[in-house]
DNA sequence: GGGAATATTCCC
DNA sequence: GGGAATATTCCC
């Protein structure tokens, strides 16, 4: 599966749930803690651990940033 | 490390010894048994375990086929 | 946040 | 065996 696929299918996992979920309005994902979801999540999904090469992936598939905070972390893409 | 150095890197690893080497003439890679070599030896060095992909990696930095058989592999570069 | 380099996959 | 697509890293 591409990138796409695969952020599915992590946020359909319940196991992933504690670190990685939609925001209640739908329209983004939110990244609950980046560097446990780093190393807990991402490499059951990717070939790396690494939040920022995850981040570079969301980027090109359209996502951007969009709170402010450091400890979550909200993307949400325009098309939402 | 780039390719080559993990290359490098892995002709020196003794525990690596047994699936790949130089050739006695020290001028190209012998990988000894190619599918018990991707499953033990890929993996500690890069982030896959395919074959194809590690000779695809060797065909881009110059190396090519040079044996016939199919059960060990040998690949030679120009500059040698 | 994204351009470019390199790695990995996919496909001919 | 290599071109092209995609993933990952590196760097600005």
């Amino acid at each position: 599966p591409s990138f796409i696929g695969k952020l599915a299918m992590m946020l359909d996992d319940q196991t992933a749930a504690p670190y990685v979920a939609w925001s209640s309005t739908g329209d983004s994902i939110i990244v609950i803690n980046p560097s446990l979801f780093a190393t807990q999540v991402l490499p059951r999904y990717f070939k790396h651990s690494n939040f920022a090469s995850f981040v570079r992936q969301l980027n090109l598939y359209g996502f951007h940033k969009t709170s402010q905070e450091s400890e979550t972390c909200e993307f949400a893409h325009p098309m939402f």
